[in-house]
DNA sequence: GCGCCGCGTTGACATTTGTCATTGAAAATC
DNA sequence: GATTTTCAATGACAAATGTCAACGCGGCGC
């Protein structure tokens, strides 16, 4: 399990350092059941997590109560409220799993400490805001200006497993468009 | 002029250092006419501006060369196509300056040696990228979920300066919707 | 000062998308 | 295995939003 993210920081800032057993040591195996609570808005985000296997949601309330699904992340991908978790405020968002997952997760003390000990931590942790960062963008980016149809279109070019693996309720909190638009749109593309 | 930027450095860091010369000696002053082209989408984004006073729009083109609108920012704020900065890779993203600006622009060499040799500096870009982010989220997490009238709301609650300085039709394209929408709606609010 | 062009507004209408209700299938619970 | 619940699909209709066109105003260049 924890080979995984071993090669996931490999992969990222080489293997010359022997600090990865220090990094790894920090992180914890954490099994959890599809629909499990990983984190509810209000709690201080306490962890960040590496997904071993599985998948997990971020989502938001609207004004009425509906869910809206603001990422959806796969094993090999990092999840977390990263503002909430920074800054050790109340999260704004929820996150909870959508299948049986394993994940390793680290806690605040053991981040800020390999923040402050082990360099290549600290770029690790930087990659990854900047790749979340990234990924907001561009999905900001898409969101103001694609039509329902375009939204779909766009899902099945660049993340077109999420269409097999997800239920369309969840996809369609994703795309910000209803379930029986997405249900009668998604075989029209 | 350098003096706005002094004090939001001081505002965020602290002024214990005097080690602020030294950055502010790496930015040059940038004086900009209204519709000025910043950074144009394929170029590499080879500054972070610091805005003085004046107001950019980053933007992008869709698939009928209309223009949408990603971020606009004011007096204050920091403004950059991020992504293509840190890795110096083609920008997505288009800068132009919609009112005459006076911008302190910093060029990548200068940022990455201030970010090695002034540790606060490293840490004024951390709250920059975090900041980004979470603008980002919070965008993402209005834009999937309201209404076109809900948009505007939200957008004279959170940003009701923008109203009053930017035009209908840029306002419209960062809400996501089509100028006729946003002139009949803003008056039901 | 005059004409031109871009912008905002408004109306009429088309299109897209959402809402509500129904059905059947699949999944969860006991 | 039966029951209950949830989910996806579909039809009918309503509401929201976009598109096209026309008009008037104001700024800008000449």
């Amino acid at each position: 399990m924890i080979e995984l993210l071993r090669q996931h920081i490999i992969a990222r800032v080489g293997d010359q350092t022997e600090q990865i057993d220090e990094v790894l040591a920090h992180f914890r195996h954490l099994k959890v059941g599809r629909n499990a609570q990983i984190l509810r808005q209000g709690e201080v985000c306490g962890h960040v997590y590496f997904i071993a296997s599985g998948c997990l949601q971020v989502y938001v309330y609207d004004s009425n109560y509906n869910e809206t699904t603001r990422d959806i992340a796969l094993e090999g991908q990092w999840c977390s409220e990263l503002i909430s978790f920074g800054g050790q405020k109340p999260a704004t968002e929820n996150i909870r799993a959508i299948e049986d997952s394993n994940l390793l997760a680290i806690n605040f003390q053991g981040f800020q400490k390999l923040m402050e000990t082990v360099p290549p931590f600290a770029l690790v942790y930087k990659q990854l805001l900047e790749a979340s960062y990234a990924n907001s963008v561009y999905r900001i980016n898409t969101l103001v200006s694609l039509s329902a149809l375009e939204k779909i279109k766009w899902l099945m070019d660049n993340r077109p497993v999420l269409m097999q693996r997800v239920s369309s309720k969840i996809i369609a909190s994703y795309l910000g468009i209803s379930q029986e638009t997405y249900s009668r749109l998604k075989r029209k593309v």
